[in-house]
DNA sequence: GCGACAG
DNA sequence: ATCTTGTCGC
């Protein structure tokens, strides 16, 4: 694989890779009851495919205010392949991690943890990577069986894969479609049931996760300027910082 | 072999 | 992910 990235060079090698981290997931760590502050992280696309924007937002868990944030610029690290997604993004989502100037006690990603082909989504592996407790919120299924929840705010049922309860679906708006909660690391399913909850007093998607698809989505509209002012680069990418 | 398939 | 118009509802 690249040294400098770590990003694998195929998809076998990239699914040794999983299989080799997976074995460091923390599935016992309980996690924090009342972190103080959550980061959120999420990236946006340029409609060419040839550049993305990763944000991280840290938020006050308490009153959900923005108190930290750091952006990465960057091009695609792997192709999209279902199971190997984090590949993508993992490159440009650490290196707004390490811009920040604080250490959050959590961190929320849009994509799943445990509930995955191998147990082993962008959720855990930013947690490993991180040594941070992190959980995965994803918007749509991508592997294991489960019924409809309650129509009401806070209902969930489990997401299972055969006998394995890989994760849970939660209503976490009343009448809305539900989302895809998994543990990523050193957190409990039910302590991620409650921090999402609790993220979501308004809206279906946790406030850390909008507010770091707003700073993706601007970081991506500023890289793209700025690219073409400088007449279609070739470069890598690298481009970023705090703000 | 035929679909399904996080973002 | 991104491309897309209007529309129903708080």
């Amino acid at each position: 694989m690249d040294r400098d990235s770590g990003t694998p060079r195929s998809v076998a090698e990239a699914m040794a890779v999983q299989e080799e981290l997976r074995s460091r997931v923390d599935l016992v760590g309980p996690g924090p009851a009342e972190p103080a502050t959550v980061a959120g992280l999420d990236v946006a696309y340029a409609e060419s495919g040839d550049l993305l924007a990763a944000a991280v937002t840290v938020l006050d868990a308490r009153t959900l205010a923005v108190v930290d944030e750091a952006v990465g610029v960057g091009r695609p690290a792997f192709g999209y392949v279902p199971g190997l997604f984090a590949f993508r993004e993992l490159p440009a989502l650490l290196a707004a991690l390490d811009r920040l100037s604080t250490r959050p006690d959590l961190l929320v990603c849009d994509g799943h943890g445990l509930a995955h082909p191998r147990r082993f989504g962008l959720a855990c592996h930013l947690g490993v990577v991180t040594g941070l407790p992190a959980i995965g919120v994803g918007k749509t299924p991508l592997i294991g069986e489960w019924t409809p929840p309650g129509e009401l705010r806070g209902a969930w049922s489990e997401l299972r894969d055969g006998d394995e309860v890989v994760g849970r679906v939660v209503r976490t708006r009343d009448g809305v479609k539900p989302v895809f909660v998994s543990v990523g690391h050193r957190m409990s399913l039910d302590n991620a049931t409650a921090q999402v909850l609790a993220l979501t007093p308004r809206h279906r998607l946790p406030e850390t996760t909008r507010a770091a698809d707003r700073r993706s989505r601007d970081a991506l509209a500023r890289a793209s300027s700025a690219r073409d002012d400088l007449g279609e680069d070739r470069g890598q990418g690298g481009v970023g910082g705090r703000r």
